[in-house]
DNA sequence: ACTAAGATGTTCGAAAACCAACGCACTGTT
DNA sequence: AACAGTGCGTTGGTTTTCGAACATCTTAGT
């Protein structure tokens, strides 16, 4: 039931041609000629394993978002606390390995396949969920509230993943004080803290 | 007459399994199995390949030799002028792709394989010919120069492969004094250059 | 409107790689 | 002496990949 070596071999060099591909073309100028060149793979190979090139970026971005859908749903609890976010912090060493393929796919905005996008909407997912079971009443609307925490995470991951992780310090004492001001919103017994 | 493009891969693999390897253990430690896990690639693949562990090296080392062999024949003329060797910057930039490889390879010493000593024994050759044609008849022993020349571009080779290229700068003027005096030895009337 | 070039997606026989298994040799227990 | 453990090298049937060819489809040039 598991998969021959041979086709994890080839869907890796694919993967990996497409993402160096990405680093030099835009992904409509990309060819799957280009693709099956770099990756030295035949051009039936990569029909057998993709519908097509929009197809490997589906599948790609899906793989990703994954990873970052479990990792934002473990740690979303230990968010409140902690200096800077637990949580930002939390996922970029569970994705270390996977950073530079990252960094590269959120330079792609396809209709179909976007993966800043998506991760934008998973963590905005979690917020909202977690102001509704802390918060259930507030005063500020709790949508702007959670699009604001939201963004907020998303400017550090982004600048993390461009700066790499160790920059975070440079940073902290300033998102440290916005992310306290957002959180003030949802629960402000947090004042004394 | 060329070869399937699947040989290519494998064949990459397993020398960059190899290579891998050997910068966490030494040769001997390193098993055939060691070398299919990390290369992906099926026990009998590798056989189909090479005779054994030994047969891998000793091929890396001779496909190794062979470049640095034509670009030394090819660039020797061009040696004594110039500051510092022409010949081993050139032989550095010309190996640039494959520094990284030469750079382990040149920890490995066998009896059978020796990418060092071969390299050694190559430019040997080389000096000889050189001080043969340039001058037959020498106050100092033609075997003793030749080797000093050898001995001298030999570490300014290992010392770029470990520091990076453009350190030679660093060194220029040393090596330079020392390889004008090796030099003098064959040709006095360079004495006014 | 015609053509040439380049890109897409598919098909099929041949070549290569996989994998599980085997026998063998060597080493260190107990 | 029996034993398990590990590494070597080989075998044969199965699966995957390759390469070359083919029929579209789009796009640019004359």
């Amino acid at each position: 039931m598991t998969k021959d070596v041979r086709k994890i071999k080839t869907e890796r060099d694919i993967q990996q041609a497409m993402l160096r591909l990405l680093t030099t073309k835009t992904f409509r100028q990309i060819t799957v000629a280009d693709i099956c060149q770099l990756s030295l793979t035949s051009r039936s190979t990569f029909y057998a394993h993709y519908l097509d090139k929009y197809d490997l970026l589906d599948k790609m971005v899906a793989y990703y978002s994954t990873i970052f859908n479990e990792k934002v749903h473990d740690r979303f609890n230990q968010m409140i606390d902690g200096e800077i976010d637990a949580l930002v912090r939390g996922l970029l060493a569970d994705m270390a390995d996977n950073r530079d393929a990252i960094r590269i796919l959120f330079t792609v905005h396809e209709p179909e396949a976007d993966l800043e996008a998506t991760f934008h909407r998973l963590l905005l997912k979690e917020w909202q969920q977690f102001i509704k079971s802390e918060a259930p009443t507030m005063t500020a609307p709790a949508d702007l509230i959670a699009a604001m925490g939201t963004n907020v995470q998303m400017t550090v991951i982004e600048w993390a993943l461009q700066h790499g992780e160790t920059s975070i310090d440079v940073v902290a004492d300033a998102v440290n004080t916005i992310r306290k001001a957002v959180l003030l919103q949802i629960k402000p017994t947090m004042k004394n803290k």
